[in-house]
RNA sequence: GCUGCUGUAGCUCAGUGGUAGAGCACACCCUUGGUAAGGGUGAGGCCGAGAGUUCAAUCCUCUCCAGCAGCACCA
């Protein structure tokens, strides 16, 4: 006999080798039929599984909302790879796991097969529906190593064979067997899994997308196939999140961005943004948001060459580990035939020296740095720079304005003492914190990257830098689940390992875009130095920091966490005056000037048009307000404010209440209050 | 860069092996209308680029370019 003991305290004795379902069995029938898998000692294990010693032990139904979600998305994941070696016997499958909002499979189809497309996927599910119809029941079992590489082999299952043969030593090998006789399928896999395929509801689950995947993420690995799906334990979780996407898609910044002409983007300049008058005007007001921050936190602003010598980025150590990422110019001037003329000469003979654009502002600050000698009484400088970077990023992975090859960052280097380090990072953390909660960013998480394979500077540097920012992080007291507090191993920067701020948006996306980086490397690599108080040269550290990370993504993240609907002080039109009948355009003009002089930005809106028209069209447009003036509203020198989003009737004012109204609200958060 | 999909008017999208259509937007005319689309007329397209198949290609095939969704990479 063994002692189970229940959430609530109680303990039960029970023969080893009881299952859950044996135990649910016991308390209750419903219980027994709710029951979809437990928790012994906190792990998740199947509902059919024998428990052998002393255990903690808790049931696990659809209202553990977490685990009956993973469950179902495990199984979904099975049930998809099943469907589909159903179809195509040829298709070798590899592994897939549950994702946040449902699973996908990786496969490596035959050559003749090929990839999987979109129109396959109907017929997918249909196969899986039938599957789940079948209810058959998913039974763990325990192989030795041997046996499973020979059943992969015998399978020609080329990648399970693999795994099969590389999963460590003293982990226990399972296979789940889906259906019963001869033609059962299985699938290795850790589990745990619903006791059977019925368990899932057919209707809440749907693919979504095909996409290519690399075995093991590795980029030199084949590539396989990817089906991705979602699902859910009900078909109105399906369709709540169905609206969810249609929701984000309404966000999508592209999408916001054309529809307010805020900028554009077209294939001569990739990865290039064009602002438009409307969208630079809230670069502007953020800029000059962040330069009250930065002035006010006591940092300089300075601006830097855009082309520099190769030899200074070989220097830097970028010509070496960050070239790829790099747009590189012949210092030469091309070659222009004369009209008409018959000449074969190259534009460029590639001959001369390269320049480089720069990927990034911080040998520059070096440089500026390094101009005269430093005293240990200078430090720490805060070197800030609103700086046009050009990273030669891939084709593919250019996304909107938030992944772009041109981009301008908050930056700044911040030269300090290694006694100044830690709390200057606190400070950091500080004023990145006061700024996300301004600009109406509630949540954000903090990741700490750590060194990556392909670095300079020796391990001690490198186990010093990361501890260092291990205990300012700690020392701004934000190393808390709160701040989704965790470490990446090998994501760091070739230089330094970096502290990640990433934030969350409206519908709790997270985009990276703030970040502070503890660097040693580059100083020695560009000979900074500092006089200490002991007369002799010493090295500076550098922290490179970026709050808002690029203007082009932080826009782009703001758009859609608004959905377009800016707070008053950043929207790029602040009020609209839509005239009623042709006789009230020139007071519109007049309310329009006094609007502009009180610095609100304001247009008139005299079409002939409606005012139903209008009133739609700014609406549409995102307007936060509309000041709809007619007859009346002239003669008695008032305006009739519509908000954009209020609930409220339209109210008729002053011009001067307005004014004080729109003019507050217009101002920027870091102006308000104190 | 890799896999799949897509590319027709400024935008959103129909469509056909015999060189094109809608709605919105735009221009002009009528209308001066009180809070989410008033009416009429008109202009606008090398059907992404190149090659091939064909009597004939926007449509079929191939190559390239770009966009989209992933992957990898990343602010």
């Amino acid at each position: 006999m063994i002692t189970i003991t229940l959430p609530d305290g109680s303990a039960r004795e029970v023969e080893s080798g009881t299952t859950p379902a044996d135990i649910a069995a016991a308390i209750g029938p419903g219980l027994a039929k709710a029951a979809l898998a437990a928790r012994v000692d906190g792990e998740l294990v199947d509902i059919g599984r024998p428990i052998e010693a002393d255990a903690a032990f808790a049931l696990v139904t659809s209202r553990d909302e977490k685990d009956a979600l993973e469950l179902a998305r495990h199984d979904y994941a099975h049930v998809l790879a099943e469907a589909v070696q159903a179809l195509w016997p040829d298709t070798q499958i590899t592994f897939g796991p549950a994702t946040d909002d449902g699973f996908y499979y990786d496969f490596a189809p035959s050559a003749q097969r090929g990839p999987f497309t979109e129109d396959d996927l109907p017929v997918i599910e249909d196969k899986m529906r039938e599957i789940i119809a079948a209810d058959q029941p998913l039974v763990r079992e325990v192989w030795s190593r041997a046996d499973l590489i020979a059943r992969w082999q015998a399978k020609g299952e080329s990648f399970k064979a693999e795994w099969a043969a590389e999963l460590p030593d003293n982990e226990t090998l399972t296979v789940y067997r889906s259906g019963t006789g001869e033609d059962a399928w299985l699938d290795m896999c850790r589990g745990p899994h619903l006791a059977s395929t019925g368990r899932l509801d057919p209707k809440a689950f749907k693919l979504t997308k095909v996409a290519g995947a690399y075995w093991r993420g590795d980029q030199n690995n084949p590539q396989l196939s990817r089906i991705y799906g979602t699902g859910w334990l009900d078909k109105k979780q399906l369709a709540a999140h169905l609206m969810r996407l249609e929701e984000a898609a309404k966000r999508d910044h592209r999408k916001i961005g054309q529809e307010m002409d805020l900028f554009h983007l077209q294939h001569e300049a990739q990865g290039s943004v064009f602002w438009h008058p409307k969208g630079y005007l809230i670069w502007r007001e953020l800029e000059a948001y962040m330069r009250r921050k930065l002035d006010a936190a006591g940092y300089d602003e300075v601006k830097t060459p855009q082309l520099m010598d190769a030899k200074q980025w070989e220097q830097s150590g970028h010509w070496g580990k960050y070239r790829e990422n790099m747009f590189v110019v012949p210092d030469e001037i091309p070659h222009v035939p004369e009209e008409g003329a018959d000449d074969d000469t190259p534009v460029i003979t590639g001959d001369a020296d390269m320049m480089a654009l720069k990927p990034m502002n911080c040998p520059a600050h070096i440089l500026i740095f390094k101009q005269g000698i430093k005293s240990y009484r200078d430090l720490p400088v805060r070197m800030a720079e609103f700086g046009c970077c050009h990273r030669n990023e891939p084709h593919g992975a250019l996304h909107g304005i938030l992944r772009v090859r041109q981009f301008t960052q908050d930056d700044a280097h911040i030269f300090v003492t290694e006694d100044q380090l830690i709390e200057e990072v606190r400070d950091f953390c500080d004023l990145l914190d006061e700024v996300y909660h301004e600009l109406g960013f509630d949540s954000y998480a903090i990741k700490l990257a750590l060194r990556p394979d392909a670095r300079y500077g020796s391990d001690a540097e490198w186990d010093r830098a990361e501890q260092q920012l291990r205990d300012a992080v700690k020392l701004a007291g934000r190393d808390t689940d709160e701040y989704g507090w965790e470490e990446l191993p090998g994501e760091g920067a070739f230089y330094a390992p970096k502290l990640e701020f990433h934030l969350s948006d409206a519908i709790g996306r997270t985009w990276q875009v703030g970040t502070i980086q503890a660097d040693t490397v580059l100083p020695e690599r560009l000979d900074a130095s500092y006089v200490g108080e002991d007369g002799e040269r010493h090295r500076p550290v550098m922290l490179h920091r970026a709050i808002l990370g690029t203007f082009e993504r932080f826009i782009g993240i703001l758009i859609e966490h608004h959905a377009g609907r800016f707070p008053l002080w950043l929207a790029p039109v602040q009020a609209v005056v839509a005239t009623i009948v042709s006789d009230a355009d020139d007071y519109a003009d007049e309310v329009v000037a006094k609007l502009k002089a009180a610095g609100i930005r304001a247009e008139a809106d005299t079409r002939n048009e409606k005012i139903n028209y209008k009133v739609r069209e700014h609406s549409l447009a995102k307007v936060p307000n509309l000041l709809v003036v007619g007859k009346r509203e002239a003669e008695q020198g008032t305006i009739a404010l519509r908000r954009l989003g209020s609930d409220e009737h339209q109210k008729v004012m002053t011009l001067d209440e307005m004014i004080a109204t729109l003019r507050d609200e217009a101002t920027p958060p870091d102006r308000k209050g104190g």
